[in-house]
DNA sequence: AAGGTAAATACACACGTGTGTATTGCTCTA
DNA sequence: TAGAGCAATACACACGTGTGTATTTACCTT
C-alpha cells in the first residue's frame, strides 16, 4: 500500500541534495557531522531502509552469499550434521549484514547450473560451497567473475585446492586425538573402522589430500599409536559402507573376535550407535568389555539411554571462521582495490593468497569409553 | 574481469533498441516473431540472464520468497521435519524461478525482525512461514505492505486464521487413520500418547483451533475409536513431553499394566520409537504382545533395524501446494489486476479469499502393528 | 495514388542509489 | 578587501530494465 521511503523523500524533508543523503547514512567524510545526524535521525524516526535492488544496480553489491549444498543433504545422517552447519552459516553471515541463498549445485532446468545463473543474474556477491563433487567449470566460471569462494569441508577433486580458500575440520588431528584417549584409558587393542566408499563415487584422492577425510582420520589415528609404540599387529582396520546396518552387522558377525582391552574407533556416530546397538544385542558390555568412541558427536545421540564417547566436529568454528573469510574477501574486493592504489605500501607480497585452515576437534569423553 | 552482457549490448548487436529486447525476451505481443527468434537466439548464443537487481528495481519483484522458520530449528527431533520440508520448498519454488532466503523470525541486533527488515529493503516479494510463534506485528507489517504469504503447519496464536492462506497435515485424519489400522488389526485397548507441551509456551488453543496439531490427532482417534463403538474405558490417555526418554520412561513404567491386543499411538515416531527400545529391555514382545504406530515417518527409522509402522506427513504435497499457492498470489498481484480491470467478469466474488487446506497423511504399514 | 489504419519499432523517462564534478559559502592571508 | 583555498553541498549522470507514447513502415481501401 504505502509507498516506501526513499532517500530523496528523506532528503527533502531534510532539505538537502539526495547525494548527501546517500553519503550520510554510508559514513562518507564528506557531510558535516551535524548534518549526518539530523539525516540519521531522521532515517530511523521513519525506518528508512535502504532500496536493496537500487542499491545493488548501483553499486554492483546485493549482500547475498549464494551457499552451495551437497546432494548428500537428503542423506539423513550426513544431512544432520550439513543442515546444522548452514544454520551457524546463515547466523554468523547475518553478524556482517547477508543473507545467504541455499542451492544446490546440480542444475535442474537447461544446462545451466544455479551457479552460473546466479551470477549471471548478479543475484550473489560470492559463494559458501560445502560439497566435494563440483565440477571445475564452475570454479573457473567464478574465478573468470572474480566472485570470492569459500570452500568448507571437502575439496573439490579436479580443481587444485591451493587455489582456494578451504576450511575444514583436521580430521588427522581428530584421529590422534581419539587414539591418545584409548590408550590413556588402557586399551591393548585398536581397531579402525573408516568409511571408505562416498555415496558420489569420487575418486579417492592421495594421501596429500586435504580432503579425503577418512584417510586423514586413519593416518591420525594409526600414525599416534605408532608413535606410542604400539605394534601393527594390534592395530586392526576394517572399511564400512556407513550404514547404521553395516555397522551393526560388523559387530554380530565379528562378536567371537572382541575381547576385553579392545578399542573401537568408528569414524562416524552412526557407525559407532549402530556398534553399541549390536553390542547390546550379543551381550558385550560397553566399556567394561570394549571401548567405543565415535566421530562427529550427532545430535543423534538423544535417542541413546547412553552417551557416545566422541569426537566433536568444529562447526561452530568453522562456520564462523567461514563467514569471517568471506566477508574479508568481500571488503578487499569492493574496499581494499582503492587502499592498494592509494597508498602501494611495502606489504605487496601474495596479495591473492589463500587461505587453508584445519580446526582441531575436540575430544567429547562420555560413557562408551 | 569481464563485463556482463545487458540488453543494450544484445539490442546493439541485433540491430534494435533495448526496449524491443525487453519485449522480445519477456513476450510481449508487441515484437513480431521473426524478430523475437532472432534475439532470443543471440540471447541463448550469449549466455544473456537479465540483472536481478535492475529488474526489480524496474519491475518491484525480486523473485525470492522469505521463508521464515521456527525457533524449534535447533531441536534435533523437529529439525529432522522442518530441514526435509525446507528442502522441498525451495525445490518447489525452483520450478518457479523463485529463490529463497531462509531466516530466522527473532530478530537479531536492532529491535527489527529479519522480516521487517526485508520488507523495508524490498529484499521478498512473500513469505513462506512455518513457525507458530510469530507476533502479529509481524502480520500486521506484512498485510500493510500487501506481500503474499502461505503459512505451513502452524498457524499464529494471536492472528485470526482466516485471513491467511494456510496449508498444513489434517491432524484428525491422522488419528482416524490410526485407529482405523489399530481396529483393523484388532487392538482391544488403545493408548493416545501425546505431546501437549510445546516448548515456546504457546497458549492451548480452542477445540476449533486449527493449528493445535496434538488435539486434533487426538481427537481424530478417539473419535474414530467411539464410531466404531469402542467403549471409552477401553480408551487410555497419556501426555508426554515429548523425548525419547520420557516415552522410553513411560513404557518401562508401565511394564506391568501392558497386556496382549494393546495398540499404543504415539504422536511422533521419536517416542515410538523410545517406546520400541523400552520394549526390547522389557522384554515385551512387538508387534507380538503389543502394537505400536507413530506419527511423522520419520528418517530415524534408519536406526532401527525394524520398520516403525507411522503415519507420514505429507510434506511433499504440503510444500508442491504452499509453492504454487505463493506463486498464484504472485501472478495475482503482478500480473492479475489488470485482468481484473479489464474484463470486470461475473468472478467478482470474494476476491482475496484465503486457502486453508488440510492435507491427508497416509499410512504406513511396517513391522510394529 | 492518396489517405487511413494497424503493426512494429524507436524514443524517452522512471525505478532508487552511488559518485565524479561543479558550485556555493566561508575563512584566512597578503 | 580581493582573491585563494577549502569544506560542504548541489548537480548530473550512470547502473540495467520496464513501459507509455511517439514514430515509422507496410498494407489496404476507395
Amino acid at each position: 500500500m504505502g509507498k516506501r521511503m526513499t532517500i530523496k523523500d528523506l532528503a527533502e524533508i531534510a532539505g538537502v541534495d539526495h547525494s548527501t543523503v546517500s553519503r550520510a547514512l554510508n559514513n562518507s567524510p564528506r557531510v558535516q557531522e551535524a548534518t549526518r545526524l539530523k539525516i540519521m535521525e531522521l532515517a530511523r524516526k521513519h525506518n528508512f531502509q535502504f532500496n536493496a535492488s537500487a542499491r545493488s544496480l548501483s553499486s554492483r553489491r546485493t549482500g547475498v552469499i549464494g551457499i552451495i549444498y551437497p546432494a548428500g543433504m537428503e542423506d539423513f545422517y550426513s544431512s544432520l550434521y550439513t543442515n546444522r552447519l548452514f544454520m551457524d552459516l546463515r547466523k554468523e553471515l547475518e553478524n556482517y549484514q547477508l543473507d545467504g541463498i541455499l542451492l544446490s549445485a546440480l542444475h535442474p532446468v537447461n544446462g545451466e547450473s544455479n551457479i552460473e545463473r546466479l551470477i549471471r543474474q548478479n543475484k550473489v556477491d560470492g559463494f559458501l560451497i560445502f560439497h566435494g563433487s563440483i565440477s571445475s567449470e564452475n570454479y573457473i566460471l567464478i574465478n573468470k567473475w572474480e566472485l570470492p569462494v569459500v570452500q568448507i569441508h571437502l575439496a573439490p577433486d579436479d580443481y587444485p585446492e591451493e587455489k582456494l580458500d578451504f576450511f575444514s575440520t583436521d580430521n588427522r588431528c581428530g584421529g590422534k586425538l581419539a587414539a591418545e584417549h584409548l590408550i590413556n584409558i588402557g586399551c591393548r587393542r585398536f581397531f579402525d573402522i573408516s568409511i571408505p566408499f562416498c555415496k558420489d563415487t569420487r575418486t579417492t584422492k592421495s594421501i596429500n589430500n586435504i580432503s579425503s577425510e577418512t584417510w586423514q582420520r586413519t593416518a591420525g589415528f594409526t600414525g599416534e599409536l605408532n608413535a606410542s609404540g604400539i605394534k601393527d599387529s594390534l592395530i586392526i582396520r576394517y572399511a564400512l559402507s556407513g550404514t547404521f546396518q553395516t555397522a551393526r552387522d560388523f559387530i554380530l558377525e565379528n562378536r567371537e573376535n572382541f575381547k576385553p582391552g579392545d578399542g573401537l574407533f568408528f569414524h562416524s556416530d552412526l557407525l559407532a550407535f549402530g556398534a553399541l546397538t549390536a553390542c547390546r544385542e550379543a551381550g558385550i558390555r560397553v566399556p567394561e568389555d570394549i571401548r567405543i568412541i565415535g566421530f562427529d558427536d550427532s545430535p543423534i545421540a538423544v535417542l541413546m539411554d547412553v552417551g557416545i564417547t566422541t569426537i566433536h566436529q568444529p562447526r561452530e568454528i568453522i562456520a564462523a571462521h567461514a563467514a569471517e573469510r568471506i566477508f574479508n574477501l568481500l571488503e578487499e574486493k569492493y574496499n581494499g582495490k582503492q587502499k592498494e592504489a592509494g597508498k602501494k605500501g611495502p606489504s605487496a607480497g601474495p596479495e591473492n593468497a589463500k587461505v587453508q585452515e584445519l580446526v582441531p576437534p575436540l575430544l567429547v569423553k562420555r560413557e562408551t569409553t
